[in-house]
RNA sequence: GGAGAGAUGGCAGAGCGGUUGAAUGCGGCGGUCUUGAAAACCGUUGUCCGUUUUUCGACGGACCGGGGGUUCGAAUCCCUCUCUCUCCGCCA
């Protein structure tokens, strides 16, 4: 949520932010600030009336005190045209209040300044390549064959036991699985982030703290008998530790990293895009959260970019980094980074990892705080990444090491395996 | 799931209708003392909103788990929700 005081002090910039944005009701802006006046106005009138409550109600109680009964009386008489005034004031103040908070969590974030115009991902800037594409054979087959081949993935197994885009990863598959989250985990411990294994089901207020709230809802899971959101990223339980906080400056910056199953209805989805393991209900991923100085953030967002970009290295993936234009920008984001990698076999760029800066978006919302060396309370900026997303990294590893005689394992992660090819035959 | 107890400032812990934003202790910060440190002593110590000010600040309002009520006046009384603890039951 966008701090009243910023659009009120940087109106312009909020409106060209919005408008990169291509958000559709600029108009609201203005009226945010009117209403805002006009807020502001109230309560200094309801304050005003409240003090001369408060003094009345002093004066009663040493009137009484003194035992000057009669006295005491008269004044209470007095106080009963202003309470009614004051409630009156209060209601419309209250009134008000929602109307700028309805509008208020209606505004997505504004764009770094750096951000390009566009309209979707057609229009994002592919800022940086590497690895190299892997020459594979027309006979090269997409992930999901491969899976079939080795007995890796079942996803006709998933549907019958939950549905459709819950697959069920078996043997070397799921060991796969498991040797990339462990390694995802320990290359992020070993750089500092402290590890949180969190729930995965988060209560409104938590869903509402990281912008899922309105924005996303009936994209999440939700469970009726107890009125909980089932995870769509760790982003959500890992940021909301820090709900309702004030951080010293000196602990900056906060970094931590989880692993947990993510859940997402992706209703709407259809097509080729959602084939084998490009876009499920149930997958796992590394998260990266940061909470950062305002100064530091974007140093920070640069880090992490490097950080992820070691990681897609570390795999021999071949990979591009994308920054997102205005309108591909999610809700929340003020700069976005994504990591793609190349699916051999598909022939397509595969997203694996979303960076993002939220500047004080979401420390906003969930009022988290730095206090600073000066003393000042200031809000916080936040930042998370995925460190990675696996089914994507999957179908990538599968399709682009595929080789006559099986699967090969990436180096990094036969220590994790204790094989360096998966083959039909049990592995070596 | 059943029965009971509770929720107060960074923490511990008083207050149980009238200058109580809240005693006291610990912690934190500043100072005195010291070659330095410790100890001791003195001072200080939350958040949000508004008004005002060039800044420091000053003033006003709100906040004692959340919401509502009673009252001239509530941390204190009432209702309600949430959470925590203890005992019983169930259980990986």
């Amino acid at each position: 949520m966008i701090p009243i005081s910023t659009i009120r002090t940087e109106t312009e910039r909020v409106k060209k932010g919005l408008k990169k944005k291509n958000f559709p009701n600029l108009e609201l802006i203005d009226e945010i600030i009117q209403l805002d006046n006009q807020k502001r106005q109230q309560q200094t009138n309801r304050d005003e009336l409240q003090k001369q409550l408060n003094d009345l109600s002093r004066q009663i109680g040493t009137l009484i005190k003194e035992k000057k009964n009669i006295e005491a009386e008269k004044l209470k008489n007095d106080t009963f045209f202003l309470k009614q005034e004051i409630q009156e004031k209060e209601s419309i103040l209250k009134d008000l209040e929602n109307r700028i908070n309805e509008i208020l969590i209606l505004l997505p974030n504004v764009p770094h300044e750096s951000v390009p115009d566009g309209y979707s991902s057609q229009d994002n800037i592919i800022v940086k390549g590497g690895g190299e594409l892997p020459k594979l054979d027309c006979k090269a087959k997409p992930h999901w064959e491969l899976a079939e081949d080795y007995d890796l993935i079942d996803f006709a197994l998933g549907a019958k036991i939950t549905g459709t885009g819950f697959p069920v990863y078996k043997s070397w598959g799921a060991k796969l699985e498991r040797a990339l989250i462990q390694f995802f985990l320990d290359k992020a411990w070993d750089h500092g982030y402290v590890e949180i294994w969190p729930p995965i089901l988060v209560n409104e207020a938590s869903a509402f703290a990281t912008g899922q709230l309105p924005d996303k809802d009936g994209q999440m899971y939700y469970i009726n008998l107890d009125e909980l959101y089932i995870i769509p990223t760790a982003e959500v339980p890992i940021t909301n530790i820090y709900r309702d906080t004030i951080i010293a400056e000196d602990d900056l910056p906060i970094k931590n990293v989880a692993y947990t199953p993510c859940f997402r209805r992706e209703a709407g989805s259809y097509g080729k895009d959602v084939r084998g393991l490009n876009r499920l209900h149930q997958f796992d991923k590394i998260e990266i959260v940061q909470i950062a100085h305002p100064d530091k953030s974007y140093q920070i967002l640069e880090e992490m970019v490097c950080y992820v970009e070691s990681l897609v290295q570390a795999l021999e993936l071949p990979y591009r980094i994308v920054k997102l234009c205005g309108g591909d920008l999610s809700f929340t984001s003020a700069l976005t980074y994504d990591f793609e990698v190349f699916s051999a076999a598909q022939k397509r760029w595969l997203e694996v990892s979303s960076v993002s800066n939220f500047e004080n978006f979401q420390a906003n919302r969930m009022k988290l705080r730095i206090k600073t060396n000066m003393g000042k309370t200031i809000l916080a900026h936040t930042l998370n990444g995925s460190a990675l997303a696996l089914p994507r990294i999957l179908a990538a590893l599968l399709e682009n090491n595929q080789t006559p005689n099986g699967i090969k394992i990436p180096k990094i992660l036969v220590k994790y395996m204790g094989i360096e090819m998966i083959n039909k035959f049990g592995s070596i």
